[in-house]
DNA sequence: ATCGATATTTTTGTATACAAATCTGGAATG
DNA sequence: CATTCCAGATTTGTATACAAAAATATCGAT
């Protein structure tokens, strides 16, 4: 916490503010008043205004009819629905890419990272999360450099930023993993069938494929809330969603 | 333009350089500084900062590689793309809407636009354009009003923010008129087609329809591109697409 | 003349001061 | 007792000053 920071006071705020937020650090109707947040962040107000701007563009921050800001109220259905935004995104890059086409040596990488995505999932006797966690982003993100368009690939991008839409929201925390050793299984053979769809030029079925992958996490949303409530602690920003 | 301004001076830089910017004011790879610019618009830094962030998130302007920023490198391509995804956002609105039904008095609202949109179309010889355009918009809006999701709502508002993707992009200047009456019945049908589709919970339909309904903005633009260019600047922001 | 190193200028990032807007508490009034 | 209005205190919006970083120009050596 003490390193010296190379990078920006204005990232510092973006990043502090936002791991403060996620970890339930202020109340749910809180104002949260510049001078306050510029204290407690250690910057002054100026980044902090642009840090205030961006997490309120990403949907964590709101701003208060009566000015000011405070922390966004996320419903259940809010996440619900930007899960099923960020599917319809990656499916529209995938089904582009499917209808575009893609070379030869991005079928290639492509193959590169569902080998090692399947080493990470079946070679063990139970999936290594660890080698697992950042492959499976990779592929995400390759879906939408494939897309050939820069235009998606930006929207892709935002709405994985959106509260608990990243592909990773749900494999945090070690805790998590048992539970959800099958749900592994399922989407590496889903990520199998999307890129075999984008190869043979099938874009609609490329799309809805992905869709449907992204409604993995809604499932594993649903475990955790119904079945195993003391797991959302271990997901960023679960915890700040609103009683229903 | 001398008018005593009521808005603050971070919108007015918004504003003001946005349309500079679409108006082709700057060259391509002009690096735009912050003193130059505050003092052009006649605003200080702070507030033209904030406003070159959130430009910068539209995707008008581009970070240099060297620092700076520039006006955005826009290709046809970004363009189509841009359109397709306004299309896609809205669709899944609708797709929304029908799959988790809408209310009667909404659906009284809905008809009550497009009625008053038939008539702007339909009634006299030709198109009442000074009528249809903001009609044209209320329904689109109405759209992602009634998908009954917030997240959807904003991220459809924030697709008709990209470059020459908003649904009243061609149909700025009167001159466009006559070019795009035959255009303009076929669009009116499209909106009562989707909103039928709604009304009956054919959410797959609805979704269908409304993404080729954005692609008739895409017939415009091969019309104008292709048939018609000097009418491309009646369209703010064409003027700046790079040549392919 | 070309290259490289250094000095100078510009530009951006950050802090801070100030003004305008907004909120809060309480006194005066019905 | 509730309500309205005002003074004081926050709070936000904007300008500006300053420092760090980057770009550009200058100059000397080869």
């Amino acid at each position: 916490m003490a390193v010296k920071p190379r990078r920006s006071q204005y990232e510092k705020g973006i990043s502090e503010l936002r791991s403060m937020i996620l970890n339930g650090d202020f109340a749910p109707q809180e104002r949260l008043s510049e001078t306050m947040l510029a204290e407690l962040l250690e910057i002054s107000r100026t980044p902090l205004r642009q840090a205030i701007d961006r997490l309120l563009e990403e949907g964590l921050l709101e701003r208060r009819p009566s000015g000011g800001t405070m922390v966004a109220r996320i419903t259940m259905q809010d996440i619900v629905d930007a899960i099923e935004l960020r599917g319809v995104l990656e499916g529209t890059a995938a089904r582009f890419a499917a209808e575009r086409g893609i070379s030869t040596a991005k079928i290639a990488e492509g193959n590169e990272i569902l080998g090692e995505l399947d080493e990470a999932v079946f070679s063990g006797s139970s999936p290594d999360f660890s080698r697992y966690v950042p492959l499976n982003l990779d592929f995400h993100i390759f879906l939408s450099k494939i897309s050939g368009s820069s235009i998606m690939e930006r929207e892709v991008d935002r709405a994985y930023r959106l509260p608990v839409a990243s592909p990773t929201a749900f494999l945090g925390g070690q805790e998590l993993i048992p539970d959800f050793q099958a749900s592994l299984r399922r989407a590496q053979r889903q990520h199998r069938a999307i890129f075999d769809a984008i190869v043979l030029r099938e874009g609609t079925r490329a799309q809805a494929l992905t869709i449907e992958h992204a409604r993995l996490a809604r499932e594993n949303l649903e475990y955790i809330t119904k079945e195993n409530p003391k797991l959302a602690e271990h997901v960023p920003g679960l915890a700040l969603i609103e009683a229903a």
